[in-house]
DNA sequence: CCCTACGCAAGAGCAGTGCTCTCATTTGTG
DNA sequence: CACAAATGAGAGCACTGCTCTTGCGTAGGG
């Protein structure tokens, strides 16, 4: 009511986001299954009981993480694919795509936070579920944007449970694209992140090297793929 | 020397095994970060301390499960891809990886072992990566099967940065594939352990159901891209 | 046949963890 | 000023990975 609550309400707030913004930097170092809350606490300046207060328990610190992760890589994505001329749209699908890869590259473990193995009592909350898909929405958005400037994308006789199977995704972005647009489209994301996970995660450690150039390979023919001129 | 020496390391062996053993079968309810030396050590009926006679660290208990599952996982496509007509080289294809997503899908947690966030230290021996390449291999010999059976597999002139980063996996296989399909072929390769991830991992939650329709047709999709006929 | 040496398992112990509880102190308001 | 809520500290529990020391049983050599 009085604008004392407000300050406290606001002190409560900052304290919470200095000690995500701990745990964030403690994550820069040190994997998720490495973070410690009581290291945390140590860097805050409190003992481990005090941070209870501020945040419900060390999963509930992680998730906070996940959903500021899945924001600054969504932003870093978007930001890329912003400085690249509306029009060209192959430039822009890069663009996004190669943003996000950059993203990784500079935050290794909040991307494993993101994309590894979920942690054990993860059930992605509903306030994941947005900033997740960030990127995605974007894809759509090139595609819509291809379809108003004449391209014509993929189409295809789909049997009625492909068709049924997408339906979720059609509806959440509410978009009037072909299935098969839908099908190529999710294909890229999987890809997307795929790609960037085998690179950080080792697991094309002496099949490709140097990794960027085979990146860019793989996300153009992604783009020929959704239909992109 | 003596065969007293023979029976003492065999029952090292199988010691080491029964620890091992004891570990999946844990990994079965619990993940991989919750998987506690401790814990599998009473099962097997000893204290602590005493498994590392036989292993080495916690790490080198999860490095023998992973070992042990890429094989499970490479034997449990291949014998579904086994099971089809050799001649049918799509439907091998499509054998393969509903392998191993039925695989993944049984086991979890071993998925996340071999394809989530790889363990703090990382260092991928070299133990694991032949294991790691049975599947792919298995997509080398479907596309060299589709060569001898006069298939032409996409072509393409490639960058020279591009031909010299997928050099590695060339050498490592030793097939004579164009490069254009190579590039295809580790595609393909993400594309199937991306998929399974994002399904397993809850990615595709809320956008994709159910999800097998779904991993059927993106898998057609890439038997395209790689140029199965 | 005894005695030694070795492999093995057990126990105690260290440093660390997540989390809960109680207690004191601070802080802002009636 | 007094009261009450919010806050931080401390102790403590059960657990973890890992090390070190101790006792035990068996196999091999003298």
């Amino acid at each position: 009511m009085s604008t004392a609550d407000d300050v406290r309400r606001r002190a409560r707030a900052d304290m919470r986001q200095a000690i995500v913004d701990a745990a964030r930097a403690r994550l820069a170092t040190e994997g998720p299954a490495q973070l410690s809350l009581r290291a945390v606490a140590r860097d805050v300046g409190m003992v481990s009981s005090a941070v209870y207060r501020y945040v419900a328990s060390r999963d509930a610190l992680l998730t906070a993480l996940i959903v500021e992760g899945y924001d600054a890589l969504g932003a870093a994505a978007e930001d890329a694919e912003a400085a690249v001329d509306d029009a060209d749209l192959r430039g822009r699908w890069h663009a996004l795509c190669l943003g996000a890869r950059n993203w990784a590259h500079q935050h290794p473990q909040e991307w494993a936070l993101l994309f590894g193995s979920p942690v054990p009592g993860y059930a992605a909350p509903q306030d994941t579920v947005d900033p997740a898909a960030r990127i995605p929405r974007r894809m759509v958005a090139l595609l819509h944007d291809a379809v108003a400037g004449g391209v014509r994308l993929p189409e295809r006789e789909l049997p009625a449970a492909l068709t049924a199977s997408i339906a979720p995704v059609q509806e959440f972005f509410g978009e009037e694209l072909p299935g098969e647009a839908v099908v190529r489209g999710l294909m890229a994301w999987t890809q997307l992140t795929g790609a960037i996970s085998h690179e950080l995660f080792g697991h094309r450690h002496g099949a490709v090297d140097p990794h960027e150039v085979f990146f860019a390979a793989e996300m153009d023919r992604m783009a020929d793929l959704v239909g992109l001129p």
